[in-house]
DNA sequence: TTGTACGCGTTATCAG
DNA sequence: CTGATAACGCGTACAA
């Protein structure tokens, strides 16, 4: 049983007297080999447990079969679900998953992304953190040619496929339902702005207001960081204010969640007075007495999709240098923190969208 | 900028005048060169951009510097934060992490256990599916020589190492906790009876109770699915019986959650009525309006402790047959759902044993 | 201290 | 259809 030697298609020759080559054709079912040897060596190949050498295959083909993905976090809910989507639809290819994250600092970023050059991975799936501002080290992965593929977080860059949630539409649902529920001032919680994910939420709320004729208010904008605390330090900001708002649109659930808890410690109603949105679709938005509205951002499908466009690079023979541009649509999940019609709950979706480049 | 040929140590060797021999000892610190020839060649090698080819040596060397890890779902907060935890303990080290999901599906397992296997990776961490009875394909991980460390699901197997949760201590110490808060008719909330941490939670509730001098009554054990629904639906089951419990311990927090919910719906006052405990610590139970009494395992430790064991085991020169079983110390954190005294919430916690055998 | 030569296991090229 | 041989890039015993 405990063959620590592993049989190579050497020893395979050896006992058939015939040639390695010709082994190793009858394994990779090559064309050119006699039925009749090639059921011989498969035979045999299996009695004498024969298994491939696949850093050999590696070293010869210069293909590892093993791809990494970057995340700030593997421990998100959001970040682990993109994850198992990428792992659902790779290992059926013979791919596997490499994990690194970067605790959302670019020097991290750096040094994984060269650890991940250095194993050579057939490719880099990742999530910028907040602190990447330049892309050097990410032309690298280009100049090393490395299929590179962004999910939500991007950066942008010539020759870099992404899937990405159309996040401004995000922000503009949001607003839009809050306008529809009767708000008529509505704050917005941002995220870093340095991300594009936050500015383009960011901008989706304002182009609604516009649209709805509801005058911008810039003290009702506050950034914050993604705690739960923040959430409601922000309300007791706007709280100071002459004009309290009615509605918050946070990009991010945990503030969501700090919020309702700061208004409900203050007596204010949710939603009658004052309604609430976050955004993620935390899995605890649905389990809470309150449930909070929030947009779901379909990270599995995310995950399906960037391993998708991945395979896709792979194996197209054209030039490497093409460069899709995939945007998935949000799902705003109205649920009682914003819904004074008391409407059945219902996603506001559409199907996703793709647009090649 | 664009190499795409990568620089080898023939490339620097003959550059130099030297063997490829001398460069390769040079960029292994070989004691046997002069300093005067090793400094010039890792400076041309630093200026032609030389990178080592990972493949080649782990070819030669047999070692990958990939470790797998195995488990049910990534997207689960306690699985994916014992994968962070070895990714930080491992990363420092050199070492990659490869993820596979089994969706607690022995077949699965055993087609990921194989692919790994193939890919020569130097360990493997797992913790089997629910459905995993049988122990002959993990045997085969131990066959191949390859070091396997469980975490928090385990199988007895001699010459295996693993990291595990104290569960019977903490099924003591909920029913325990619970008892001294007045209650008598304590309803077990068990999981797939298949796993050793369900039983021990079990085991541990029964022992608290006969210490206690409480009768033990089966008709208040249910075994449940660890879904919302499995927990509510368990409720309506004893709310059936003319004795109705006056406190829940449930063997998971989603149970947990679904039976607060349905005993809010039947106007029973938690925790004056009913006390309820859950237990892994997830997310969202301390965010509840009424936040959940739980029992935390240490996910992060766990990951970083069954790492450790893996690098003891990789680099200690002894028999490899060496086995270590760690046994963590489970965290009660009393919160308001459970909580009839209103203590200030502070865990019942102690330091982690470990008992090498 | 340095160079030579070989092996790790596989695949691809070229003859036959 | 099959066999011999080189090559992938590196490390290392052996010889010099």
């Amino acid at each position: 049983m405990k063959d620590k030697e592993k049989t190579t298609i050497y020893d395979i020759s050896k006992k058939l007297n015939v040639s390695a080559a010709t082994v190793s054709r009858a394994l990779n079912n090559s064309p050119k080999i006699s039925s009749a040897t090639k059921d011989l060596i498969l035979k045999t190949a299996k009695e004498m447990n024969y298994k491939q050498n696949r850093l050999a295959q590696a070293l010869k083909s210069g293909r590892t079969n093993n791809v990494g993905v970057i995340v700030p976090y593997i421990n998100r809910n959001f970040f682990s679900s993109v994850i198992r989507g990428i792992e659902e639809e790779l290992t059926p290819h013979g791919y596997h998953v490499i994990i690194c994250q970067t605790h959302e600092n670019v020097e991290n970023e750096k040094k994984q992304i060269n650890a991940l050059l250095d194993t050579q991975i057939d490719g880099i799936f990742m999530s910028v953190s907040k602190t990447t501002r330049q892309t050097d080290h990410l032309q690298k992965i280009l100049d090393n040619n490395t299929p590179l593929v962004f999910f939500d977080r991007k950066k942008e860059m010539t020759g870099v496929s992404s899937v990405t949630l159309d996040d401004f539409k995000g922000g503009y649902i949001v607003t839009e339902h809050l306008i529809k529920q009767g708000c008529k001032k509505i704050a917005h919680f941002s995220g870093d702005l340095n991300l594009e994910i936050y500015t383009n939420r960011y901008e989706g709320y304002k182009a609604a207001l516009k649209d709805y004729d509801i005058t911008f208010n810039p003290d009702h904008v506050i950034q914050v960081s993604s705690k739960i605390e923040a959430g409601a330090s922000a309300v007791e900001e706007l709280w100071k204010l002459d004009d309290c708002p009615d509605a918050i649109f946070s990009a991010g659930d945990h503030n969501a969640l700090g919020a309702i808890q700061e208004l409900k410690r203050r007596k204010i109603r949710i939603p009658e007075e004052v309604c609430v949105v976050g955004f993620s679709n935390e899995p605890f938005t649905k389990y809470m007495e309150l449930p909070i509205s929030s947009v779901d951002q379909t990270p599995l499908v995310m995950g399906q999709i960037a391993a998708e466009v991945f395979l896709e690079q792979i194996n197209g023979k054209k030039s490497r240098t093409i460069e899709k541009k995939v945007v998935l649509n949000p799902e705003l999940l109205i649920r009682n923190s914003s819904d004074r019609k008391k409407q059945v709950q219902k996603p506001v979706a559409e199907k996703a969208k793709t647009s090649g480049v």
